[in-house]
DNA sequence: TATCAATGTTAAGGAATTGTAAATACCAAA
DNA sequence: TTTGGTATTTACAATTCCTTAACATTGATA
């Protein structure tokens, strides 16, 4: 099955360009003018990448992608943003706008080519390795823990011993430094208190993940 | 002298903006177009740190680092993952590529600035209390213990007393010295004592790691 | 080579740490 | 105030780890 791309820029002469050496390497492709139509066009076609060009009137590129990353049907599609120079580049840097690569104009067809391949492949590894390892992600944000894709609601403190263990997967943290982090400096509890949480962790999470080194600490330990 | 830094990016542009701030900064860069240059590159120049864009075509940032991680010659150097989202931490986290430091595009100079002295500063302070070789390896911070590339894990007396041994291999350390420093100075323990976790430990490592001196201490003997 | 202090070995008891279930305290929303 | 969920404590069980003690072995030295 070909790969989806949609290819926004209001140049008309940019887009042809765009489309024609994407479909010459064998892409499915559509075309829009603006951001609007780009969010249009994308909840329909469900392309795996946008390329999206920074400077478009009406929408400019970075409004579209926060759009796309806040919409429901494509927030996981891969956006790659055109941009024209880095002195763009750095005009850009203050908003994190979500996109996964920034592409520079002039776009050279070889070089677009490949980082596109690139930006595919890290898709494409993405979608095997989460499905088949029993992965743990984490959304501080959001306060949310997926685990292989499916949502947890965790309480506060479970998930904020949970999110402190992730923030350095592998490396012990003492239970010292566990109640400074979560508990907080000057606050007392008892000896048993940490337990009770990693026990309710790995009720939930099974076990596996959270491993005890005794004497020292706990640890998060993935795959 | 200045510290060296290797700048990984196929975008010119990106390549030029990290340079130049760099260079303002007083380090000593180098650059590269892809993975594979890097490698070649890094290992004349011997950089203190890389800088490595995860989005190249050819072999990208992951395959890169696994790569320097498994060469002879680079592979204590530090490694920054240049990523385009804050989400794909966790995804990468996961999937362990063994880089030290995720920095999300875009990039803010400033912050990049006091990452990579944070980096750099962290790597100066690993070399005096974790060394690494090549039959054995100790990391304090997870409390583990890597044999030939196999994770072992210790207990606390036990790690404590070989990461002590580790610190100066082929030192010899007096048992007066070893109850002070592992046992503390004011605990009183057996005669005994240290020669059954001495036992412990050769019975895990297997002999030949760590030698007795008759009538002075032991000592660690790497190869 | 015989001797003796130093070290090796083993298994077992006990100490320290952690696991667990249940009870209680807390706290915000209805 | 009641309720439902969360947080903490309690009391005890389970486990791991450390130490000891008794005995064996080693190796330097006379």
């Amino acid at each position: 099955m070909p790969e989806k791309i949609l290819i926004v820029d209001d140049e008309p002469d940019i887009v042809n360009l765009l489309d024609y050496h994407l479909t010459k390497e064998g892409y499915l492709t559509k075309t829009a003018q603006n951001g609007k139509e780009a969010l249009d066009v994308a909840k329909d076609f469900q392309p795996d990448l946008v390329l999206l060009d920074l400077m478009m009137p009406e929408m400019d590129g970075i409004e579209t992608c926060v759009e796309i990353r806040e919409s429901k049907e494509i927030k996981d599609t891969l956006v790659a943003l055109l941009t024209a120079r880095s002195e763009d580049y750095s005009q850009i840097a203050g908003f994190d706008s979500g996109a996964d690569d920034y592409i520079t104009k002039p776009i050279k067809p070889r070089v677009l080519m490949s980082r596109i391949k690139a930006l595919l492949r890290r898709k494409a590894k993405k979608n095997t390795d989460s499905a088949s390892t029993a992965e743990l992600f984490i959304d501080t944000e959001k306060y949310v823990v997926f685990q292989k894709g499916k949502e947890l609601l965790l309480p506060k403190k479970e998930f904020e011993l949970l999110a402190l263990l992730f923030s350095k997967p592998g490396k012990v943290f003492t239970r010292d430094v566990i109640l400074n982090k979560v508990w907080g400096d000057d606050i007392i509890v008892g000896d048993r208190t940490i337990d009770v949480h990693v026990r309710k962790l790995r009720e939930k999470l099974g076990d596996g993940y959270i491993k005890t080194v005794k004497g020292v600490g706990y640890k998060l330990k993935l795959n």
